[in-house]
DNA sequence: TACTACATGTAAACGGTTACATGATTGC
DNA sequence: GCAATCATGTAACCGTTTACATGTAGTA
């Protein structure tokens, strides 16, 4: 839990300012519900260990009908624990992996320098695994004679090479405009 | 268990042919490493459930010094149930998005319409979402002095819609290339 | 001597999902 | 009257990972 990719979200939207846990729900909903879900079965208990690890202080908020609102306040030592899981290379066998596209969404929260060396470190994977796809792939040759596993393998295949290039793609370009935007601050 | 992945993937490997719990581990490590992991936690638990719901019979070879090879026959109810799974669209909302690759390898177990349903259905899906970044696109309308978080945003977005575009070419040339297959056939 | 391949399995922990409980307020 | 929004949380379950246990045979 308190090293799950879940914590360090919860404790990430702390860091960009205080709220309270149904706060936490929406923003991830509004913000970056495309590639990933949290549960309440998360968040609270994630809160609730935030706390106890003394990365967030807690005020209590009280409001007119409605439960109180518990709002966290991130800590120094809770704000250094975040920007250290922040520097850390994603985890390239991650299904999914979009806990990069996590970490760039708090690329605010970081050096420009750190966002590249995330992308950079991500794209060297990749075009390791492009390589290894092309290999495979020149010593494929499919011959019409070939038997059906060997065309849907090859299909399975493809797959890996199309995702692969593509996402070297998305890498040259954020690279490149991270860099732009550098130059203007 | 009797519902997940790992369960029709082993159900799957013994719907090709007769096999042991290692000859399983082995055959996707090999073939399918790439995409898909299992580990022992899942294999022998799936095993001794597929046989507790009759999906297959057990036969056990003696060998000298190693311990017994318990071989899995898969039986016509066993079968019925893969196949049904097999035909099922992929759930689009798993992590990883490799379901349809799993489902793929398989494909020389199913009939060529059904491979090419399975890949259309996940087409549309993929259209979608590709259309919904689209819109997110164009009323994105970064200006220079647009704030930094908007900036990283936009890399969030532009991810998704350079893989969605993958995706799809990967689709049209999925589903051609089994069109052709089926020509020869 | 030590590692790899063969071959079976289990137990605990982990991360996440689903579904529920409670209850006021606002708008259709 | 009903759904949605605000706001807190918990409990059970599920699928997967990690790490362990046991033991032989062949190879470097």
């Amino acid at each position: 839990m308190n090293n799950s990719t879940s914590f360090f979200v919860v404790l990430g939207l702390l860091d960009a300012g205080r709220k309270s846990g149904y706060d936490i729900k929406r923003i991830i909903e509004n913000e970056i519900g495309h590639y990933y879900k949290i549960s309440n079965g998360q968040i609270y208990p994630a809160l609730k260990s935030i706390l106890g690890m003394s990365y967030a202080s807690l005020s209590v908020e009280k409001t007119d009908g409605k439960p109180d609102r518990k709002v966290y306040l991130i800590t120094e030592k809770g704000s250094a624990a975040f920007r250290e899981w922040l520097k850390k290379p994603v985890d390239y066998h991650n299904p999914g992996g979009n806990e990069l596209l996590l970490k760039l969404y708090f690329g605010p929260q970081a050096s420009v320098d750190d966002s590249i060396r995330l992308i950079t470190t991500f794209r060297e994977i990749k075009a390791k695994s492009l390589n290894t796809y092309d290999d495979i792939h020149s010593s494929f040759g499919l011959s019409p004679q070939s038997s059906l596993p060997d065309h849907y393998s090859y299909l399975t295949l493809r797959y890996g090479q199309i995702l692969a290039q593509a996402n070297l793609q998305w890498c040259d370009e954020a690279i490149e405009r991270i860099k732009e935007l550098e130059g203007k601050q």
